[in-house]
DNA sequence: GCGCATATTTACCGGTGGTAAGTATTATCA
DNA sequence: TGATAATACTTACCACCGGTAAATATGCGC
């Protein structure tokens, strides 16, 4: 039973639609897409269209239908959950690309958080998608980005030799600011993320004291 | 005409449902419900049913449907906003109580976080249902709570003689760092607001530099 | 009393997240 | 080899939601 889907073999079909496949398991034995497939054409789908895609709109991207979307990745919150790790391990490697060659201290947080601005706003719609998609009362992908920069700011305390319990409300405090920031940053300001975040870091290392320098 | 409905008139119709009114202008001239009102059921449908409430729920719990709700108050995000808003002046109000007897400075800096915590821990469900409602992309709604604290830090870097031009992105900072704190903290913290006022004081104060206090 | 404005409900629409049922291909095993 | 199970899809559907048009009942000016 060979016949072809006259939509697959019409030469001169137009190829606005993306060719239909029939039900079935399909020809090879191999899954046409897998996750990460899956999760790239949702970031693609969401540049594109912005961050009110629909799932089915994303499948369409992916080139298969919706039931395999929720296969791979789970509903919208999960793969909302799953593009914020995505977006989060690309803020941490750029962060660690922009630390090179910043010794610690002022410099390096000034570093740190203009690629965190930077980066941003390179993903604004995804971005967008992730902050109003992830669920805002289990927040355990907010730890992810919290619990590394915790780690770091107990262990800066402790060498100065002050009470390092700070370290996890500081934590989400700074990326609170950050976040928060960053998104005023992409849709109201035209600063360049250097100033911004140079203005940042003055709040943030020297405080709002008005002791002297 | 005067036929009344027997869901109404029956006396022992078990009365969960709430009593259906006939379409039509309702008896006396007088609108029903006014716009408070439709607010009012708002957030206690949300502090009732969670973040995730319908419209419709809304409308049923004002004793109405849904088309008065929109006829009162808009769509959907306008009613996060609109509710924000009014969480908004809560916690203005609350924080002008706090800082009574409390002189300007860091006290001040601490009662008033601290005051921002409780109000939020009170209200957890409304905080969840404005900040995944409120549209994230035109944050006019965050510009209430900013640009009242971006004035007071432009007079007071200004009293200092420094650069008041970081009032703004300092304003979004703060905003952003509580907001997020709190989120934190009515999820997954049993701190006392007292308690963690006081680290986020010591970060914005100080800062993060180890000069001498 | 008639007609118009007003205030409400009912009924509906388009779309979305999510799932069950159906279908075609491959793998397994008597 | 041929039936059966497992697999990887699509189609078709459901419930619900935001939002709106149409129907219905009352009040008010003339």
């Amino acid at each position: 039973m060979e016949t072809i889907l006259p939509v697959i073999v019409g030469h001169n079909e137009v190829m606005t639609e993306r060719a239909r496949r029939r039900p079935g398991r399909p020809a090879g034995g191999k899954p046409v897409v897998d996750r990460e497939h899956v999760l790239d054409a949702a970031e693609r789908a969401i540049r594109r269209d912005g961050a009110g895609v629909s799932i089915e709109t994303i499948a369409r991207e992916a080139g298969v239908t919706k039931p395999i979307v929720y296969a791979q990745v789970g509903g919208r919150t999960e793969l909302a959950n799953t593009l914020a790790q995505r977006l989060s391990d690309h803020l941490i490697t750029s962060s660690a690309v922009a630390l090179q060659g910043h010794p610690n201290g002022r410099e390096a947080l000034v570093a740190l958080l203009r690629s965190n601005l930077d980066t941003i706003g390179e993903n604004r719609q995804l971005f967008h998608y992730v902050m109003s998609g992830t669920s805002h009362d289990n927040l355990y992908i907010a730890q992810r980005s919290t619990t590394p920069l915790a780690e770091v700011l107990a262990a800066w305390r402790a060498n100065q030799g002050l009470d390092p319990s700070v370290a996890t409300p500081w934590s989400y405090a700074i990326v609170g600011m950050l976040n928060f920031v960053a998104l005023w940053w992409i849709s109201e300001s035209d600063k360049p993320a250097l100033e911004v975040a140079e203005q940042l870091v003055e709040l943030l290392w020297s405080g709002l004291s008005d002791r002297p320098a």
